[in-house]
DNA sequence: GCCAACGTTGGC
DNA sequence: GCCAACGTTGGC
């Protein structure tokens, strides 16, 4: 079991929308940088992820659950591209601000912190258990 | 709306 | 293969 955390504008694609998919999920296409991509590869049925909203909300709002592995993403127009498919598990009780990630040292490793440009990024077990205290879970 | 950081492109 | 120029992302 692995944690990943995908992130979003919302105004593109937002937890509201993912949830609206329900239990059929929703391809998360569009990935078109390679450290992403590599994370998805090494994804499994299975895994878990936070849903983060960039931009103006700048939170984690709810817990992903990846239900198909990488393969070929059909919005790109050449094959080296690849998504997974997701579904909603359920939203934090309370957001989690990338404010209150920054002020939490034992988060300063996570990538959201050190390159908030990479838009699919592991999470170690120990992050993940703290944000989701920290989200009222 | 601005700008820093990063990735990609293309000339050499 | 290097690197300058450019485009994009996302925090502020």
């Amino acid at each position: 079991m692995k944690y990943w955390l995908f992130k979003s504008e919302p105004s593109d694609w937002s937890w509201d929308d993912q949830v609206a998919r329900g239990a059929a999920g929703e391809e998360w296409s569009g990935v078109r940088n390679n450290q992403a991509r590599n994370a998805m590869r090494e994804m499994t049925a299975g895994d878990l992820g936070f849903f983060y909203h960039s931009q103006k909300d700048r939170a984690i709002v709810g817990i992903v659950e990846v239900i198909a592995p990488a393969h070929p993403d059909s919005t790109a127009d050449d094959d080296r591209w690849l998504c997974v498919d997701i579904r909603a598990v359920e939203p934090l009780v309370r957001p989690v601000t990338l404010a209150s990630v920054k002020a939490e040292p034992a988060l300063a490793g996570m990538a959201l912190v050190r390159n908030p440009r990479l838009s699919v990024q592991p999470v170690a077990p120990e992050e993940w258990r703290r944000i989701r205290t920290m989200g009222g879970l």
